[in-house]
DNA sequence: CCGCCTGTTTAGAATTATTCCAATTACGAC
DNA sequence: GTCGTAATTGGAATAATTCTAAACAGGCGG
């Protein structure tokens, strides 16, 4: 196990899977990810990961946010009139959005539940995801 | 009752409930949504009441969806990468967004259902709104 | 009835997020 | 090694939305 990077290991496996290459930026993307988990937008990555691949353009960031999601590793999700976070998080879940503090906030998601959600789709409407987003105000503290 | 809006009544009252008033625009913006209701984005509401109100401008456009958003008569429903779309369907449901077409269907939310979806939220956590997106293929036709 | 006050609309400029493009660079296979 | 393809880069381009300042409209007190 590499020291460097966190869960590189699971990132250059999916990448394979997909046909894709490893890159130094496709790591520190991820990590960047995966190290703050507080949904950041691509402009936050760009800053996180430009500290230690001073290098690198949004361009390339976009890109490699882009893969990320195509292979799996990374959930895309938006908020109205917001720029589009990304979201490490693997497991079937829920957000919140805290319109005080403009953080998301993950929410565990009963598998049972989630087919309970899946099961009002009519037949033939198949869904290859569901998202499901709060939206509210969390008490000030 | 007023024959050339489709329920203007409505509007009327909503706007007063949050101190608003009544214009011409704001009432061929909503009649647009509820004539319609595919989801349009606000420059397709744009192009549907220009022909009825020439001298609109796009941005009195967003202004009154904004304004119909605010008073509860209008939903907006954001898409990934893909301008936001409007939706005048007051009884709970959710979304269905089709890759295929692009195009955005209701899906029935059964309450009890809803009610199992709130209930996922930890204490503390108050939920405004529940969006429930699915996305996926329908069988092309 | 007149003029004011506030809310609304307007056109166009500005902003923001994201994508595109053309040129360069970097792998990986042979 | 070199060749082909994939990835990255910087900057320009696009798309959606918001902002701004000026004009407008309508209800209300006088």
């Amino acid at each position: 196990m590499s020291a460097h990077t966190i869960h590189s290991d699971a990132l250059a496996q999916k990448l394979a899977d997909s046909g894709l290459r490893n890159t130094p930026q496709r790591e520190v993307v991820y990590d960047a990810l995966l190290k703050k988990r507080d949904h950041p937008t691509a402009d936050e990555v760009f800053a996180r990961v430009k500290t230690l691949l001073p290098g690198i353009s949004l361009a390339t960031v976009y890109n490699c946010l882009e893969t990320l999601v195509q292979c799996d590793l990374v959930r895309a999700v938006n908020f109205e009139r917001a720029p589009t976070r990304y979201c490490p998080n693997l497991i079937p879940h829920a957000h919140f959005h805290d319109e005080h503090s403009g953080a998301t906030h993950d929410i565990e998601l009963p598998s049972s539940l989630l087919d309970k959600i899946k099961a009002i789709l009519p037949a033939g409407y198949n869904a290859d995801a569901v998202e499901i987003t709060f939206r509210g105000k969390l008490p000030a503290r």
